[in-house]
DNA sequence: TTGAAAGCGCTAACAC
DNA sequence: GTGTTAGCGCTTTCAA
């Protein structure tokens, strides 16, 4: 059963073979009689193009590529959301692949976006392999890097300050008076790291003992984890007066097992989360958090993307840092229900 | 600044384009010394080999489609991750695409799938356009149709039964003596749809009077929206003694709302919710829910495809019932604070 | 084990 | 506005 080529649907309009081409790709360039022959012919047939064969021949591909360590994690979908509605309306077919968290793998995943001829790449993280550095400079392609900042993009960077988040986190829970604080994280990944520096340095900064609670073996977060790690120190009698979750899953997960645990939040115990995600408003208690600005990231980078293909000529490195923003809510606030600032 | 091409590798080597070829894709067949040769000249040039050709010229992609509805709800996250989990490995690439819970934009991933050359298309659902359908049929792939179970499959059919679902967790709240029942929900997608068909038939079944609350405009399911939702419901006096959400998201935002206003679940009001997603074992109260297995389905919808593609000869219709469970948690319990299951 | 020739299905560039 | 010609970069024969 061979399959319907453009050839046959030619034949069958009595056309050349370029003319069926130029009906798919620029209808307005053929006579309206051909141009309804042809997609006569082409529904008759059910003819459907071959875009590897148009690739070879246009040597264009219109796809990007995005890397991003997991599809399980809603930061992630947020942002392949926000990606995905720029792109797709601008022609784009969206290629995603996954890391795993892994820059062995994701050097594979640029290997082989390489070998699709993407037309752009748009990674998540600044860290990658002296190879998929090399790979990703020498494609001539724009290429973004996303969610941090880089000390030396390789071309557009749009990020934010992992280690300023935590740093400014930690510091809220240190102006209300609290000395010992927990950081606490399942997998410990770059931006996860960089926000526990973060912390280190407000805890150092005013002489605070650091308090680490790291998942054992790396698990993405959960709310599940979260009661889990809470509980681990708990049982171990680590009882903190504060605790900094990498995730508002984490926070969610160590508030409800306070409430098992008869622990009020936050006149026993404070809690702060990272992301804001959209349940961390009207949880109750309602979860402080740092918001992040996941949809903007995708968004601006598809942006870039974009307006870096239309100029054709490779623009120079640049950076955008989108900054993000404390957001005190009642599990950390210090009279009782209502934190201090609105 | 010309590509590197296989031609390039070829002459560095000192070798014919088809010797590369075979060092690329059977390395076994060549001497080892024409291989050390070619590895060396392809690594010194920084060829990475163009998949549009290669696709064109033998006809194999080694590529996946799968369509899912949206990426930014858990439930697909899950099942992508299952999908790659075993697709990967199998050295297929998985190419994802949304159809935003249209059927129109579904018939087009359909075409850009059938035009990539997939080797197979793993689809969400079983509600497809009648040209949907035929294209489906006609292609030839192995097809996958998950999550829901099909009168008149495609191919394949890997899913559990909405409807009955819907039905087991409405019976879960009338047998506990309640006879307010609310249904909530926010898009009403078929498997929303087909839940509410569910209710629907067990209140009709004892003479109970349905009471759906339907978001006004179709809003992907999230805590806030349940929270919104009930709130709404509350406003209007329409409070009823048990309320099934089509989503356990929903549920937890019920259930804020109802700290929120002093109701006690289980005591006041009764919640079940539908997925039973990882938070609810954990919520508190636990969340009763219906167990859904969307790890699996994406498993063995990619094994099927596996098989599938080795038998190389197209197999009949297939269908399996991955089937559901009913967890009975606290937020159902009628004795205070434990269900009556274990 | 290696190579030569032909062609996968489409489009760019040029003619008419 | 339409057609002709010549590839795009690989792999599939088939022959040596």
């Amino acid at each position: 059963m061979r399959r319907i080529t453009l050839d046959d649907v030619a034949s069958l309009a009595g056309v050349s073979p370029i003319t069926v081409s130029r009906v798919l790709r620029k209808p307005g360039s053929v006579s309206e009689a051909l141009r309804l022959r042809v997609n006569n012919a082409i529904e008759i047939l059910g003819y459907v193009p071959n875009v590897a064969a148009s690739r070879l021949a246009s040597s264009r591909t219109h796809t990007i590529g995005v890397i991003v360590p997991t599809l399980y994690n809603v930061i992630f979908a947020e942002y392949l959301f926000a990606l995905h509605e720029v792109l797709i309306p601008a022609g784009f077919q969206v290629i995603v692949v996954n890391s795993r968290y892994s820059e062995a793998e994701e050097e594979n995943a640029i290997k082989a976006l390489l070998g699709q001829r993407v037309e752009a790449i748009v990674i998540a993280g600044i860290h990658h392999t002296p190879l998929s550095r090399q790979l990703l400079k020498q494609a001539h392609l724009p290429i973004v890097e996303t969610f941090e900042l880089s000390d030396d993009p390789i071309n557009l960077n749009i990020g934010m300050s992992q280690e300023r988040a935590g740093h400014i986190a930690t510091r809220h829970l240190i102006d209300r008076g609290f000395q010992k604080i927990a950081f606490l994280t399942g997998n410990l990944d770059h931006r996860a790291q960089s926000r526990l520096d973060g912390y280190h340095e407000a805890m150092d900064e005013v002489g605070l003992k650091s308090l680490d609670m790291i998942a054992s073996r790396p698990r993405h977060s959960s709310v599940a984890l979260g009661s889990e790690l809470f509980a681990g120190m708990y049982e171990r009698g680590d009882l903190p007066e504060a605790v900094f979750c990498t995730d508002d899953n984490l926070a969610l997960g160590a508030m409800q097992e306070c409430r098992k645990r008869r622990l009020r939040v936050p006149d026993d115990i404070s809690i702060i989360g990272f992301h804001d995600l959209e349940f961390s408003a009207c949880a109750a208690p309602s979860l402080s958090s740092i918001a992040t600005r996941r949809y903007e990231t995708g968004m601006l980078a598809a942006e870039k993307v974009l307006t870096a293909l239309d100029a054709s000529t490779r623009q120079g490195v640049h950076q955008i840092n989108l900054g993000f923003a404390l957001v005190p809510r009642e599990s950390t606030s210090v009279d009782g229900r209502r934190p201090n600032l609105p």
